[in-house]
RNA sequence: GUGGUUGUAGCAUAAUUGGUUAAUGCCCUUGACUGUGAAUCAAGAAGAUGCGCGUUCAAAUCGCGUCAAUCACUCCA
């Protein structure tokens, strides 16, 4: 029996993980730089959790849940998104309860009971942010910044940001009224009909062009706003266009999340075929309270490490430069490889990365390996060099020979190693 | 969940259209080149028809099933 993966999951293994890697550190540090700090939360919560706080009535919570009981008899699910884990917790140990807004990133793996293809995941990661009890709408803005500059530090460009805006819970109603008229005009197959039950403004999200050319007359949620509404939303606008963030007004934009009000947005990658959300978020006005906590505001976003990774990948822009080994040691004989070894040990604490070669095999061997890996430096050290008390430093990518000695080779190549651009 | 496409060594491709030992390149090891990488040449090692059943004298090749990946829809990160 060969065993495999089960069905559907994303594993990352080198050379490719250290591209996730990248992309990971690269979306946190914007998170970071911004005072967010980190939740570290359960892949599994209790199930009713996600029944309450993501809506009853999405797909998420009727078909892709892993939901499973556990030996106490508790019915129990594997997290399907982060916002809801991440508010029981604020609720909890009362996060809430300095001062505000509260902000929290998290980042790991989620699950959701999909037929899988590229980009679409049962097992998948994601790194996201709350920002708790402020509606700001600068705050609004800040949040959408911070994930597009993580995009923007990926080196991506083929995407855009979609925005719109949810309202508060009378506009949404008073446009429901009159969508659900507007769609039971309409002439449609069985299993539309059902879909727009569920949420009728699924239906703007429809892929087949007749319902698209339907849906053009449709009313729309932006017309329906709260003067209020429409007021915050043109000032998220207007921080945006300070921060000088492009975006389009999307009205149509459909969350399968039932929570999201107010402010909602989507970053949208232009290469990715049918899964080109990589990234979206919203605010979420009553979500707290649903959820047994107090009667405040939320926004936040969670962004696909998966889809991130494969659009860098699509855009040509990896990088894994910041994993190289900066030197290589190569002992030859017993007492130079406890030389190497010192020398490892005192080198690392400067934030270089030091390999040494093990095995014993042949300076050629070692030198084949240290070209192939990338190896930015070598030193072979052996009876030659501890007698002299010379050595050479090699770089690799020029060839060039450095010579040190031996009494001042930790400090020789502290200030090379540190000097090479990363 | 619905429909389509594709599965050959670690990777990438080939195999007379059903034909006998499934090939080549990369990768790996060694040498030419006593302790300093990439090129070239030589030698060597290991390794595959996703899985199961069927048709046939004979299956990588045809059929059915299954598993997986992938594409579109549904949906979403």
């Amino acid at each position: 029996m060969r065993y495999q993966a089960p069905k559907g999951v994303s594993e990352y293994f080198p050379p490719r993980s250290q591209s996730f890697e990248w992309i990971r550190e690269t979306l946190l540090t914007p998170i970071r730089q911004a005072g967010y700090q980190l939740l570290e939360l359960p892949i599994f919560e209790d199930t009713e959790l996600f029944a309450r706080g993501v809506g009853a009535s999405t797909d998420v919570v009727n078909k892709e849940m892993y939901t499973f009981e556990d030996r106490g008899g508790r019915s129990i699910t594997l997290r399907p998104e982060g916002t809801v884990g991440a508010l029981r917790s604020v609720i909890e140990h009362g996060l809430d309860r300095g001062s505000l807004p509260a902000k929290f990133f998290y980042s790991g793996q989620f699950f959701r009971a999909e037929r899988p293809q590229a980009g679409r995941y049962r097992q998948f990661y994601s790194v996201g942010i709350e920002a708790i009890g402020s509606d700001d709408p600068a705050l609004d803005a800040e949040v959408i910044a911070i994930a597009y500059s993580g995009f923007r530090a990926l080196g991506l460009k083929a995407f855009h940001l979609e925005i719109t805006s949810l309202g508060d819970k009378a506009s949404r109603a008073a446009h429901r009224i009159d969508l659900v008229k507007f769609i039971s005009a309409l002439d449609l197959d069985k299993s539309t009909i059902d879909r727009a039950e569920i949420n009728p403004l699924r239906l703007f999200d429809d892929k087949r062009a007749e319902i698209k050319e339907l849906m053009l007359q449709a009313p729309i949620l932006l017309d329906y706003l709260s003067p209020e509404s429409l007021a915050n939303f043109e000032q998220v606008q207007g921080f945006l266009n300070t921060l000088e963030i492009p975006f389009r007004i999307n009205p149509r934009m459909v969350r399968g999340l039932d929570y999201y009000t107010g402010t909602t947005f989507e970053f949208v990658h232009e290469m990715l075929g049918a899964q080109s959300g990589i990234g979206g978020g919203g605010r979420y006005d009553g979500l707290m309270e649903e959820i047994g906590g107090r009667d405040i505001t939320g926004i936040g976003f969670g962004l696909g490490i998966d889809r991130a990774l494969l659009a860098a990948e699509a855009e040509g822009v990896v990088d894994t430069s910041v994993f190289l080994t900066d030197l290589l040691v190569i002992p030859m004989g017993g007492d130079a490889k406890s030389f190497a070894m010192r020398l490892a040990r005192d080198l690392r604490p400067y934030n270089l990365t030091v390999e040494i070669s093990f095995g014993d095999r042949s300076v050629k061997s070692a030198m084949k390996a240290a070209d192939k890996g990338g190896v930015k430096y070598v030193i072979v050290i052996g009876d030659a060099e501890l007698s002299s008390g010379l050595v050479e430093i090699k770089q690799m990518s020029t060839g060039t020979l450095t010579s040190s000695t031996l009494t001042s080779l930790v400090e020789t190549l502290i200030e090379t190693l540190s000097a090479t651009i990363r």
